[in-house]
DNA sequence: TTGAAGACAGACGGATCTGTCTGCTACCGT
DNA sequence: ACGGTAGCAGACAGATCCGTCTGTCTTCAA
């Protein structure tokens, strides 16, 4: 049993994990400001003090969560878009695609960065992640457009990250999913229009 | 001067109207989460008995704070689109930029029922004005849809839904109010090809 | 002129939240 | 074998927030 040996390092990196994968379902599903410290250790079955000693405030665990959000979505879409797709100008469409895998999961609730942004003081943690989000997705769109040989790689991305987020939205407050082929409908559309066959 | 001439229900609609200012204001700038009772009765300079009376709760106020936003939503877009175009299909489009005038004003801050609605607990009353507002804003572009002879009304103004949220999206997160334009240039692609000249 | 109504100012209780601190227990390395 | 480390459990302080209540003052109506 690889459980029995456990190593104070092993222990605490588990108590970590416990700790952002709690964090991660009680702040999605009811937002980080209405959510407090005592839920979400209960819901890890960790010890505060463990969570201080191991994010040092409400605010690290809540970047640690946006973090954490944030390379599991962007490792997703690069994960699906290579395995779905052989060309940048499919992939530009087909990130709607993957987008839209999680319209239909259980407990969605939109974009975490948007609704973390909601309440969020000017200058806090949640604006610094935001921030990163929001620069990774316009890269992934806009790279992908150079690649695909955009005439204005920058006014593609500009319009496909409209209908990304449109999605995202109509998806959560609608809940409509079919949001996702609407946007990757006239994402097909933009992206012809835009890059040369 | 008729200030001086004030009768019991001038004096409580006056406080009311002070209140709904000050609610306004606060819970747009902040969110409706961090913005407690006691600022906003000393934003307002009214005591707290007065809020109470009139709107009951908190609940009560951020209820009447998101109605009156919709109303005056609804009423500026209407006007707006009443006065600048003249058919159907040019208000289609011009929706953007009847929309786009807030993106540069100072304070502005993303749509205000998206923002209420990231921590709002189901079934609350931030969901239920959320959901109006949703309708209202999808019955617009259904509305001129019809009327502008589209071939299929609904899927045109899901669409335009959609690069609608994503305009506001981009202009609060990405503070790039040149959303509004690139929203309306793919606005008008979408609206031209669904609607034959 | 006197009584009713309503706003104002502020105290108050109960609940909740963040963050710290104190014991207790279990496991690892020397 | 034993001391140190780290998580667990929970009490605790300080702050905040919602909602109620008391009391005072102004204004209108009878």
């Amino acid at each position: 049993m690889s459980k029995k040996a456990l190593s104070p390092r092993e222990r605490s990196a588990a108590a970590r994990a416990r700790l952002l994968t709690a964090a991660n379902e009680l702040f999605y599903a009811e937002g980080v400001h209405s959510v407090g410290i005592d839920r979400v250790i209960e819901h890890a079955g960790v010890a505060k003090a463990t969570l201080y000693s191991a994010f040092g405030s409400k605010d690290g665990l809540v970047r640690a969560y946006l973090q954490a959000r944030h390379t599991a979505t962007a490792e997703r879409m690069t994960r699906e878009l290579e395995a779905r797709y052989d060309t940048p100008k499919e992939r530009l469409v087909g990130a709607f695609e993957v987008q839209g895998l999680s319209f239909t999961e259980p407990g969605f609730r939109g974009c975490a960065f948007i609704s973390a942004s909601a309440d969020a003081p000017p200058g806090g943690v949640v604006e610094q992640a935001a921030q990163d989000y929001r620069t990774w997705l316009r890269d992934l769109f806009f790279d992908l457009a150079q690649q695909a040989g955009a005439k204005d790689a920058k006014a593609l991305a500009q319009q496909l990250v409209l209908l990304y987020d449109g999605a995202g939205i109509s998806a959560w407050l609608d809940r409509d999913p079919s949001a996702e082929s609407a946007a990757r409908t006239v994402a097909a559309a933009v992206v012809d229009a835009a890059i040369p066959a």
